[in-house]
RNA sequence: GGGCGAAUAGCUCAGUUGGUUAGAGCACCUGCCUUACACGCAGGGGGCCACAGGUUCGAGUCCUGUUUCGCCCA
């Protein structure tokens, strides 16, 4: 919610600016998520009710939800063109997401590949890199005694159960103790059968014993070992974590009920040396907090350690807002360390479209025809083995979400579907780099995901940027500073609660009150100031409306000094909004803006002008004509430099008057402020500044004398040289209304009743009439 | 252990390229029902800009180090 209304902002700028914005809407609905939604939601596994009538209930779930998100986003103010919305799991997206994946294929960076890949034992799948997360645990260091001439060598471990998943043992090559060891053969407790002793400098001499096991497979470093040293291969975990026949009098035991009596039994043969209760930093899967393990299965990988520099290239060729998030995608991309595992065991997602040859494992992708394809169900588009004649086995595996959400540029260009407007959408930045898309809005923890993953695809599929610019935002925080998601609900703090409670122009108001990239707390005092934000605009329109429903922009008017203040001070006010929002940013845009409406309009210019647009005697009509343009307009650019953060009410106040007299249909598309040059008047700005110097001082006299602001005042007098006098004496008019003042005059000396103003040299003495309350 | 960010008023946040006396909103204090608005107006108090060095005529801003917090990763 927070970082699409920090977005939605930005589109809503460039519309009014008069472009042609093109928003379209994705629901990520595919994969994982959403099936274990509906494990939740129905209480049933995919095992159960069998693969079809899972996939439907996904599909029914998701449907469900995109309504409900839908009338969410709307209520939000999201001006999403809906025509245009799609989801990762709809008919063109899979086809989109398997071309993809084909052409990738056909120029040889998918392979597949028996490997260590990380395994979620909870939801029986690959999963990639990036799905993996930190989580603190608690856990216990066993000292375990392996053996060898009768001797003891202890390692200690965290994962006693991978013990019959040992193959080998390993010491720092300079370390004095075991040097001698190294080349001999120690035996594992429990399973009895002997491991390799060898040296390897990843092995630190000042962790426990300085002795440490390698498993197949406990962590990446094991993986780097077995892969450098040749060792062997025990797998031990099955699919679901359970151990198998390689752990004699453990098979079928779960793994932590394993460990349990493996360390039971290492207890009982006096193999346990000791332990210690420790916590420590675990591998998760992200979606259900399971410890990640390692198998070695065939798997589908899309090469990309060899692109890194690619790949680096086009990020740093993306303008990312803010800047430094760049760094972020560069260090995730240069510490790669597997290639895209993009094959997961699972059922609710884009079929992986090929057929395998059963008898010499001929690979037979789908063909263009055939898009989109579940080879379950398809037959495959030759009858047979084109190599040997075999039989075609369908791959069962469906792909990675982020392999079709990588694909959004491409969804919303219909990338070579019969309407691909490709052509339309691809231009070229001054580095004459080409590009797909102008903007990628998202949140910094995507990032090495959907950020990433699209670079990827655009790279590889199409050799251009998928964007021009990226937009990335923080999180939101709870009050007591934890991160609020989306798949967490949010609870009292979900985006929904805080809308009903809040209204839609004040959350996003709340939304663009902080920088773009920080994280921001959800605190009262942002959604508060929104609200008010709303009430002042609403007061000071129905004020202002009713002073210039007459106005006649054909007659004669004459503009005075202050209106001229006014005018100017607009023109500065909507240059900087214009920079602001160009460069996102929109809390500086508001800033401005607010600025100018609260003090410069409200405070000021209307209690000055008041009497003119009252049409109050001693005023002619072209003198109340000047108030009224120079209201007329600061109001309606006003309205118009909040529109973006705050559609609703300024919508609201426009249609009541502004739309008929503009003839615009709506604000949000009406253009965006630009008031003429000549509006700009440095001499009259100056003037009024020192103007409103001199009523800052009347005013601190009467708050000083406790009497209220209408107090009437007997002589205003003004000490100061000849050239604020020749500034402010043209408007003494004003000033005497402002004031209440019968009279208006210059002092030539000054006496203990005058008081500063805020310009030096400038001071201020108002006779009270009224006495000073007591 | 590495990367990135943050640290500014009691709270939530601004502070462009170094440049007068560091700002806003909320909260607080003193007043004011002014013919748009008391969800308002006027006035006011409140800051060793995390800490320590350095560059500079000048540092909240740039550099180095330290501490605390957050995110990402190993």
């Amino acid at each position: 919610m927070f970082s699409y209304v920090q977005a939605e902002v930005i589109a809503r700028f460039w519309r009014m600016r008069g472009m042609n914005v093109y928003y379209p809407f994705g629901f990520d609905d595919n994969g994982l998520p959403s099936e274990r939604l509906v494990e939740k939601e129905k209480g049933v596994t995919a095992a159960e009710v069998g693969r079809d009538r899972f996939v439907e209930m996904c599909l029914e779930l998701t449907k469900e939800y995109e309504a409900e998100f839908k009338t969410f986003w709307r209520s939000l103010g999201i001006s999403v063109d809906w025509n245009e919305d799609y989801s990762t799991i709809d008919r063109v997206s899979q086809r989109i997401s398997q071309r993809s994946f084909l052409d990738l294929y056909g120029k040889g960076r998918v392979y597949r590949k028996e490997a260590p890949t990380l395994w979620c034992p909870e939801c029986h799948t690959a999963i990639a890199q990036a799905e993996v997360e930190d989580a603190e645990r608690e856990s216990v260091f066993y000292d375990v005694a392996f053996r060898i001439d009768g001797r003891d060598l202890v390692i200690s471990t965290t994962r006693p159960e991978l013990l019959p998943a040992c193959v080998g043992m390993f010491a720092h090559p300079e370390d004095e103790r075991y040097r001698d060891l190294i080349g001999r053969k120690a035996s594992v407790p429990l399973f009895d059968y002997e491991v390799p002793i060898l040296a390897d400098e990843k092995a630190d001499p000042e962790k426990g014993t300085g002795l440490v096991m390698c498993c197949t497979f406990g962590d990446t470093t094991d993986i780097a070992w077995w892969q450098e040293h040749g060792l062997d291969t025990r797998l031990v975990l099955d699919a679901e974590g359970h151990m198998n026949e390689l752990a004699p009098g453990y098979e079928g035991l779960y793994l932590k009920k394993a460990r349990k009596k493996m360390v039971e039994d290492l207890e009982a043969a006096g193999r346990l040396k000791g332990r210690e209760p420790i916590t420590h930093d675990v591998n998760v899967h992200e979606r259900c907090g399971t410890e990640i393990e390692f198998s070695v299965a065939r798997q589908w990988f899309i090469r990309i350690l060899d692109i890194k520099d690619r790949i680096i290239e086009a990020g740093s060729k993306v303008r990312w807002h803010p800047d430094f998030m760049e760094v972020r995608f560069r260090n995730w991309v240069e510490n790669l360390k597997w290639d895209w595992c993009v094959s997961r065991q699972r059922y609710y997602g884009v079929p992986i479209p090929l057929w395998t040859c059963s008898e010499c494992g001929e690979v037979v992708p789908a063909s263009e025809e055939q898009l989109p394809v579940d080879p379950t169900t398809a037959d495959p588009p030759v009858d047979a083995c084109p190599e040997c004649g075999g039989s075609l086995d369908p791959e069962r595996d469906i792909m990675d979400t982020w392999m079709t959400s990588s694909c959004t540029p491409f969804i919303n260009l219909k990338w070579r579907e019969d309407d691909d407007r490709t052509d339309r959408f691809v231009k070229r930045d001054e580095g004459g780099s080409e590009y797909l898309m102008d903007l990628r809005p998202q949140a910094h923890d995507i990032i090495r995901t959907w950020a990433y993953y699209t670079i990827v695809k655009s790279v590889l599929n199409e050799d251009k940027l998928p964007w021009r610019e990226a937009m990335i935002s923080g999180h939101v925080l709870h009050p007591d500073r934890a991160k609020i998601s989306k798949s967490k609900g949010g609870g009292e703090h979900s985006p929904r609660a805080v809308i009903e409670e809040r209204s839609a122009d004040g959350t996003r108001y709340w939304a663009c009150s902080s920088r773009l990239g920080v994280d921001t707390m959800l605190a009262e005092e942002a959604f508060e100031a929104g609200k008010k934000l709303v009430v002042k605009l609403w007061n000071a329109s129905k004020f202002a409306i009713g002073r210039i429903e007459d106005f006649d922009p054909d007659a004669p008017r004459e503009l005075s000094t202050i209106d001229r203040w006014l005018l100017s001070r607009l023109v500065a006010t909507v240059e900087r909004a214009t920079e602001c929002f160009e460069s996102c940013e929109y809390h500086l845009a508001m800033e401005a803006t607010e600025a100018f409406f609260w003090h410069d309009l409200c405070d000021n210019y209307i209690e000055i002008a008041k009497k003119r647009l009252y049409g109050d005697e001693g005023y002619d009509e072209s003198a109340r004509r000047g108030a009224q343009f120079s209201l007329y307009q600061a109001l309606l650019a006003t309205l118009k430099m909040v529109a973006p953060v705050m559609p609703h009410i300024t919508e609201e106040i426009h249609s009541l008057f502004f739309a008929e007299r503009e003839n615009v249909e709506s604000i949000h598309v009406s253009s965006w402020p630009s008031p003429p040059d000549d509006w700009v008047d440095q001499e009259s700005e100056e003037s009024g500044r020192v103007a409103l110097s001199v009523i800052e001082g009347m005013r601190k006299v009467k708050s000083v004398a406790k009497v209220s602001v209408a107090a009437p005042v007997g002589a205003l007098a003004v000490f100061c040289d000849d050239d604020v006098w020749a500034r402010i004496e043209p408007m003494r008019r004003e000033l005497l209304n402002v004031s209440n003042a019968r009279e208006f005059k210059r002092a030539r000396e000054r006496d203990e009743t005058f008081v500063d103003t805020g310009t030096e040299g400038v001071l201020v003495s108002a006779e009270l009439i009224e006495k000073p309350a007591e």
